[in-house]
DNA sequence: CAATTTTGTTAGAAGATTCTAACAAATTAC
DNA sequence: GTAATTTGTTAGAATCTTCTAACAAAATTG
């Protein structure tokens, strides 16, 4: 069994994958506050484990089984999330690092019971899908709201980063997932967009700010 | 602050502590699972970190601040266990473990968010105060049922063990907290009582059994 | 009270996770 | 295509929690 510093480790490299499955040292001791040296010795250990695969000098690739344990402490984390928002009244931006915790608590019955309360949900409380039992994760097709055209209708459908600051900013101009947003106009200059949903008939929101709201079309 | 590691030092120190507030090192090996050396050395950090008093060849005593950093993890523990059996349909055999693990998550506003959706419980679903957001325990006068006479009737309140066995022992008798009893007839030969409540006329439970049950009069 | 048993201590080591310093390979930039 | 930079590795050490072996103090027992 992962210990929680393992399952940490894991759910990085999960998270940092590439196309072709891989990651850098560099990158992962970024990503984990260490440095390069504590990610070599740990590498080793996972490779021992048999949770990725590992050359000298070369970028790890999590095997299948590393990518099923990844999944499984993802799930408890969204699911966790979820729970937090859902069943005990927590804002979006408040759950993290709660279930940054939560999430390497050894119990099944405890995240199941979780799963039934809120009837099995597959996202977590900013879109992101919630790995299943088997630890498979469904494929979604969203697209960021900068790459819309002016007059399309979308729905606001996940985010690209859950950063408290983001969140409460969303919440400061009531974009919550499941709205319908239209777009107005687009700023030649800075790519800007003025936007119109339930509420707020103009909203001016950055290019940042749209890189980083997934959308999918009406319908 | 305290690690996982002395935080279950702390509860156990807590619990073993006699009149005078004195835990012998043997005892807390026992109780930990550890070897004595390994309680040796855990005792002079958790001295260090002035939680408890410690002199060579003495039984230990915790400070004032070691007792309250104790009852505020036993605070997580009782507060948990009963949200898992209001909140998530848990039984009260199930919770201990999962508990033992949720108790060491660091988060002020998930305790206080459990607290008060249940109304700010002040036993867990085992009988046991849960000390308050300072650290104090509410002292509560119960006497086992062996000590009863023949005759009384009395409230079931609390256990002086909760050990899964024995609490699917009380839940194969329909015993719950709360229920009143009434003690029929006591066998002198091994102290075992016959007694009566709701939906079972007569039932013999062994001495064991009557000395693991607290009560009070009712009224 | 002397002998035995129990309890507690020290010393030394091991595994997990982390670090810094020094070096080596790979990549990027003229 | 060298030189400089970036990336990755090794070696050696530190901290935390644990162990066993050996010894010492305290308590118990005849």
């Amino acid at each position: 069994m992962a210990s929680q510093t393992e399952e940490n480790y894991l759910k990085s490299l999960f998270n940092l994958a590439n196309e072709a499955g891989e990651v850098n040292i560099s990158e992962l001791a970024q990503q984990m506050q260490v440095s390069m040296p504590t990610v070599n010795s740990m590498v080793k250990t996972l490779q021992k484990n048999g949770w990725l695969i590992y050359e000298k000098y070369k970028p790890v690739t999590l095997t299948s089984e590393g990518k099923k344990e990844a999944a499984l402490v993802i799930r408890k984390h969204r699911l966790t999330e979820m729970f937090l928002v859902k069943k005990m009244g927590f804002g979006w931006e408040e759950v993290h690092e709660i279930a940054e915790q939560i999430e390497h608590i050894h119990s099944p019955k405890f995240f199941e019971r979780m799963d039934e309360m809120m009837g099995h949900p597959t996202v977590d409380p900013h879109g992101s899908p919630i790995p299943d039992k088997m630890g498979r994760v469904q494929e979604v097709s969203y697209f960021t709201l900068s790459k819309c055209k002016t007059g399309q209708i979308v729905n606001l459908a996940a985010l690209t980063n859950s950063s408290t600051e983001f969140l409460e900013f969303l919440n400061s101009r009531d974009l919550r997932l499941g709205i319908e947003l239209q777009v107005i106009s687009i700023e030649p200059y800075d790519q800007s967009m003025v936007v119109s949903f339930e509420g707020h008939p103009s909203e001016t929101l950055s290019e940042k700010v749209c890189d980083r709201l997934l959308v999918r079309l009406v319908g």
